[in-house]
DNA sequence: CACTCTATATTGTCAGTGTCAATATTGAGT
DNA sequence: ACTCAATATTGACACTGACAATATAGAGTG
């Protein structure tokens, strides 16, 4: 799908723009952040006319809707890496704590996708944008579905026990991110952090009491 | 602390202007979404020059930092309205119910505010909006500590507790907001979904099996 | 090989934008 | 009546997103 050669050299067709873009607009969007990023600071920067990137983006907020796309990929592919490493009888809850860890941990390794990530898109407009939200959603889904298997999670309700998760990750690192909580908060590792807060949902997973 | 007058007649000075700059900044908010959002634009509608905003705030920033500070304000006070509306036997876990209602709907009744006040503001730059945001932790501090005293949360934890709250209900708005959720949830009433994913949440906070 | 055709990149242009500097207007306090 | 500081205006500049017209090159065809 992606164009093949790797090296741009001065030609006037540069071969690997689009793949460029993106990777160069990411680095841009750490170092800068969105408001700061500019389609021809861009386009300077990777060596290129200020209208060049229109031959592969509609529109700035194409390029961003492609990162984002990029984030989703990454962010399934990351997570579904952290539930893999796992021995066949490993518990449950171990493995969904590692997952959310891996969720937050991404997040903050990834800032620049996670400023793009959750903004509104017109799914008409960028429907593979659409698809790697989905693909995401899914990833998720089973995962939580393995807790029902292994009992962990009331059965019939996998996709709610995902949004909750979903939504209670990514406020997790919002709420981090923006670091307003106060000092006592900010004192602890991020990792402490995370599995604190993780341990904190997971009560409500657990069996009901009328199971050991 | 605000100035008085409300009228703004065709006076060279204006007398209200920060005020109102604020207000018709939200309409703009709401209308258009905040990278539509000029500051010349607004100027305009307000019926002043290009750089009379520059008064008042020393940047486009400052101005959505102070709109951000105005959202945690109005925040905080519909939270608290909406816990004290109760009675003196209520249940601790109806009033947590009501609270989470409260906080999500806000935020989707008040999008404007939302867009700008999860950003990263300079704590140092913007002073009174890091007060009000501590404010706002504060008020949900406060009430998750009435969850202990009801014996719903274990004890010594409770800015553990209102941060894991306070993500999940910002991750509930930006999930559901977002709408990259898939149909089965679009279908539900938001208010049944904020119930739902509220209650699973709160399973965690039910006292420890050894108590009935 | 020559020739066309299309994807790709460039130059030129324009209205809008954020922000600085210099200037004008006003009203409150002396 | 006069001063002065707060407030608003006008003018200017570089930068931005986006459109239009033009130039270039490389792949496919004869």
């Amino acid at each position: 799908m992606w164009s093949v050669s790797i090296s741009h050299d001065k030609s006037y067709h540069h071969g690997n723009l689009r793949t460029v873009l993106i990777e160069v607009g990411i680095a841009m969007l750490q170092e800068e952040g969105v408001e700061a990023l500019s389609l021809r600071m861009l386009a300077k920067r990777v060596g290129v006319s200020h209208n060049a990137p229109y031959m592969h983006f509609a529109d700035k907020e194409a390029l961003l809707a492609a990162i984002a796309e990029q984030g989703f990929l990454l962010l399934a592919d990351h997570i579904q890496s952290a539930l893999e490493l796992t021995t066949p009888d490993e518990d449950w809850l171990v493995r969904f704590h590692r997952g959310c860890r891996a969720y937050v941990m991404f997040m903050f390794e990834h800032k620049a996708h996670a400023q793009v990530m959750f903004h509104y898109y017109d799914s008409a407009k960028y429907p593979d944008l659409s698809r790697a939200s989905a693909n995401t959603l899914y990833v998720l889904e089973s995962w939580i579905q393995q807790g029902q298997a292994a009992g962990y999670v009331t059965p019939g309700e996998s996709r709610r026990w995902t949004t909750l998760t979903w939504s209670l990750l990514h406020g997790i690192f919002v709420i981090l991110n923006t670091k307003r909580t106060l000092p006592p908060l900010g004192d602890k590792p991020l990792d402490t952090l995370i599995h604190d807060h993780v341990s904190s949902l997971y009560l409500g997973l657990k069996p009901r009491p009328d199971e050991p």
